[in-house]
RNA sequence: GCCGAAGUGGCGGAAUUGGCAGACGCGCUGGACUCAAAAUCCAGUACGGUUCACCCCGUGUGGGGGUUCGACUCCCCCCUUCGGCACCA
């Protein structure tokens, strides 16, 4: 008789659900933990094999928990607001808000089948106006906020604001110069604009990533995802709201060190941030006095090797230190730059570039070096321009082929030193009346000639990162509007009630402009401020789909509290986050933005800890039966619902822990599904006997010592297995411990019924209805974990090998501890052994108590 | 090009500290049950050799070298695959 999945499955479901198993308390004296699910995006397709992986392994671990005595936090919730649900209104005009409720829907029902013990309680959506209400207040603690290097945090701008009032910019550093006199005398334009290049959201004119096809722009980071599907993304400049993430970059950096996270996401995070130390050096324009050019270099120690100086071709000097007769070559290269992409530019193997006609002087050599312009060098890193240095750097050496510049050697490199040679040497050609490089290894030249370019006030060491400010709008309808409103001065005031709501819209089209579809909803967009009481015209840009992803883990603690986006004692006592399971996809974005927004949520006193995932863990992409991506065009898509329904959602978890590591990608196979359904199959067959009652062979009368030490095996390796969340061998664990109690006359009732506890947490419909069947009325899920003996791990025999020359050529059993020197009696006493010792010298014993016994014999 | 991860039977994979390579599952082969099939159960299954009946022997964890009584495991060099970054000065 098969178990009868199709009525077991549904009926503890209801059961779980009606009796409320997995509401997770507030108030209690157990332990916490917290386990965490990426949330999903609702998409139309429904679920994806890919959910049910990650999933699975964190309700394995969350009911394991449970058992062992812990308050397990263990939410779910829809990441909602994104593009595919308005492109599809854009066609068929029916509201995003309608599809979203959708597809939740089906998402809720076929994350329920697969029995996870969510507390459906805390479900968050983050389309929700009582959900983004919070989104918007902490975008206002973002925007009221500004970074103090001084105590390397941020701190509310009020409190900016009284220092400007009461000694203006004296103690800030890198500040323009201002007294609170001249504070005392600014207008409210001058003020607002003054404070918003403090502030850590605001608005900045700068060439964005816009996507025409998408009627949006987007983040670097999403760029690549775009251009990858075949849409085209044009530079184009505009005024768009970025988020200063970049003030954190170095906390960013260093915190990771502490995460235990997969050593590769912590390596793209890194390259994402990429520090560099180096130094700035200013080069004097020649015949321009009082005028300079700042580079940005980590070799300053070849600084008597620069024959060239470019700027990029956005650069503001680009424009004063081009001559006459260079301007009609010059104007439309930088033109033709500006409309390329970063990637485009790559593109072109060829260095492209324009002299300006102008010359600074490299202050080592004190000779002039000529000024050109190419869009090799970007402006938007460093400081938008780079002293070239053609003998150790390999695109300068390329542009100085191309444009017949002259290469000088300063640094010796050992082995292997071609004629451009950009590692680590000694420095040669380096020298000058007042310092000398000659002789010196890379990092000292460095330290020396920083140290002399500081003394003479050309340069110092800094700093430099990759990482760019967030760009954080989008011309989007289906976001969080952001809550500001443009008054008829200029001047910027934050809309305070909250939620701001979306306006509702007949039609979805694009504005026709770079807006928003919001642009559209004039009534909602021309309003009267309050504290003002100017006209004001609402932002029409949204937020990007990021937003509501940085902060719902601190939701889920506190759901629906609408005084506090989360309640501080509760957040205390939850976070941080025990364990956090999601794509590998979400490496730079998701987690980079999450841990930027908790970071200022930390500063200003909003929550408890630096970072918010501990520990975090990456489920492997499930491939198609031949190994290839899913796809629909490859129609190898295999939808958990059919599954579900033809093995039942037990065989699917299983099915989806035993293919592999967790983390490994791996293809599906149904042949395994059906393996995993027999292995279910046999275990209720162990307990149940042809016409449904408890098998005779849970009667009385003791386990055999084999099965009741594989047992205890069992127990210790399924526990330890979960919690290092190898759930592959565990399952191999518990069918060993299947196909011997199949073999026994025996199993007694109690380690039957242990045995049901330790399967539970992977098969818990299978589990919960033998648990019922051997007599308890209540659900096993929080019946303690079983306990092994470590007395009972090992047999009072062993099994050891006895081996010639390093290889086995016989086996014995022997008592448990047997000495050395009886062992290597039994070893030279044993037949097999003589047949390859005898006539032979042995030249060393090597007997290592309970494993073995090696002889070495001589050649002869 | 740079960085990261990984290479084990026909397939997915297993192997605490260096100590019986291939657990467990899939597939395959043979058998039992059956009129037959499904389901289930039993036996076998790394490759090669041998007087394939029993034993036994050799080879084998991407390739080459090294350390060691002994290496999938540690060290050096190389190859391949996957992922990320890619004019970041």
């Amino acid at each position: 008789m098969k178990f009868d999945f199709r009525a077991i499955e549904p009926k503890w479901q209801q059961h779980w659900d009606r009796s409320g198993t997995f509401r997770t308390p507030d108030e209690d004296q157990r332990p916490r933990i917290y386990v965490l699910d990426m949330f999903p995006y609702p998409s139309g397709a429904g679920l994806h094999v890919g959910h049910p992986e990650g999933y699975t392994a964190t309700d394995i671990v969350c009911r394991y928990l449970r058992m062992k005595g812990f308050n397990v936090l263990h939410p779910m919730g829809w990441d909602a607001f994104g593009l595919p649900a308005e492109r599809y209104a854009m066609q068929t005009n029916i509201h995003p808000r309608t599809t979203t409720e959708e597809n939740i829907a089906t998402f809720r029902r076929q994350i329920k089948m697969l029995g996870l013990s969510y507390d459906w309680s805390r479900e968050v959506n983050t389309t929700d106006p009582a959900y983004y209400k919070w989104t918007q207040w902490i975008f206002l603690q973002i925007y009221n906020a500004w970074y103090d290097p001084r105590k390397n945090a941020a701190r509310p701008i009020a409190e900016l604001e009284l220092e400007l009032a009461s000694s203006g910019t004296a103690q800030l550093p890198g500040a323009p110069t201002l007294t609170a006199g001249d504070w005392a005398k600014m207008t409210r334009k001058d003020r607002h604009d003054l404070l918003a290049g403090f502030r850590l959201a605001y608005v900045a004119e700068i060439p964005v990533n816009w996507c025409q096809e998408l009627g949006t722009v987007l983040a670097n980071e999403e760029v690549a995802d775009w251009t990858e599907k075949g849409y085209t993304v044009e530079r184009r400049p505009m005024k768009q709201w970025m988020m200063r993430i970049t003030s954190y970059a170095d906390r960013l950096l260093s915190d990771a060190s502490n995460l235990d996270w997969p050593a590769s996401t912590l390596e793209q995070q890194r390259n994402w941030i990429g520090r560099s130390e180096g130094a700035e050096i200013t080069f004097p324009v020649k015949g321009l006095a009082g005028s300079a050019v700042n580079v940005f270099t980590t070799r300053p120690d070849t600084l008597f090797g620069a024959t060239y100086m470019v700027l990029a071709p956005e650069h503001s000097l680009v424009d004063s230190l081009t001559t006459q007769d260079r301007r009609p070559e010059m104007e439309p290269y930088c033109r033709a730059a500006s409309l390329k992409s970063e990637m485009e530019r790559g593109a072109g193997k060829e260095k492209t570039g324009v002299f300006t006609g102008s010359y600074v002087v490299n202050p080592a050599t004190r000779e002039p070096i000529p000024v050109w312009v190419a869009d090799y060098v970007l402006s938007g890193y460093g400081t938008g321009a780079i002293m070239a240095v053609p003998g150790h750097d390999k695109r300068d050496h390329e542009f100085a082929i191309a444009f017949k510049l002259p290469v000088r050697k300063v640094i010796e490199g050992g082995q292997g030193e071609g004629e451009c040679f950009s590692g680590e040497g000694v420095a040669v050609n380096s020298m000058n009346a007042e310092v000398t490089l000659d002789g010196l290894p890379t990092a000292e030249a460095k330290r020396l000639v920083i140290a002399w370019l500081q003394k003479i006030g050309a340069g110092k060491a800094t700093v430099q990162f990759k990482l760019r400010d967030w760009l954080f709008s989008r011309q989007r309808y289906w976001g969080e509007p952001i809550p500001i409103v443009h008054c008829e001065d200029g001047t910027m005031e934050t809309w305070d009630t909250l939620p701001l709501e979306l306006p509702v819209l007949e039609r979805f089209q694009p504005s026709g402009t770079t807006e928003s579809p919001l642009a559209l909803a004039t009534d909602w967009v021309n309003i009267v401020e309050p504290k003002t009481g100017m006209k004001g015209r609402r932002e029409t840009n949204t937020m990007p789909q990021w937003a509501g992803s940085c902060w719902y883990y601190l939701r889920y603690i506190d759901p629906t509290n609408d005084i506090r986006f989360c309640d501080r004692a509760k957040e205390r006592q939850w976070m941080p986050i025990t364990i956090y399971i999601g794509g590998a996809e979400h490496a730079v974005l998701h987690l980079m933005y999450a841990r930027f927004w908790h970071k200022v949520l930390y500063d200003l006193g909003h929550v408890s800890t630096h970072e918010p995932f501990k520990k975090l863990r990456h489920q492997g992409t499930i491939l198609g039966e031949d190994s290839r991506k899913m796809s629909k065009s490859r129609g190898n898509v295999v939808n958990p619902d059919d599954v579900v329904r033809e093995y039942g959602a037990d065989s699917l978890r299983l099915f989806e822990m035993f293919m592999g590591p967790l983390e490994e990608m791996k293809p599906w196979s149904t042949k395994g599904v059906e393996g995993v359904y027999r292995f279910l199959n046999r275990v209720w067959r162990l307990y149940i006997d042809d016409s449904g009652n408890i098998d005779a062979r849970l009667g009385g009368g003791p386990a055999s010592a084999d099965l009741q030490r594989l047992f205890h095996q069992t127990v210790k390796k399924v526990g330890e297995d979960i919690e290092a969340l190898r759930f592959n061998t565990a399952i191999s664990q518990m069918m060993i411990f299947v196909n011997e109690a199949m073999k026994a006359e025996r199993v007694p009732r109690d380690l039957a019924q242990s045995f049901v506890l330790v399967l539970a947490p992977f098969a818990p419909h299978l589990a919960e209805e033998l648990w019922e069947k051997l007599g308890h009325t209540e659900s096993l899920s929080f019946e303690p974990w079983p306990v092994f003996d470590p007395t009972q791990l090992t047999a009072d025999d062993i099994e050891v090998i006895l081996q010639v020359n390093g290889k086995v050529r016989s086996k014995t059993t022997v008592p448990m501890n047997t000495t050395e020197v009886e062992l290597e009696r039994i070893a030279l006493a044993d037949a097999q052994i003589l047949r390859y010792v005898d006539g032979k010298r042995i030249v060393k014993k090597i007997v290592v108590r309970n494993k073995l016994v090696n002889l070495v014999v001589s050649k002869d």
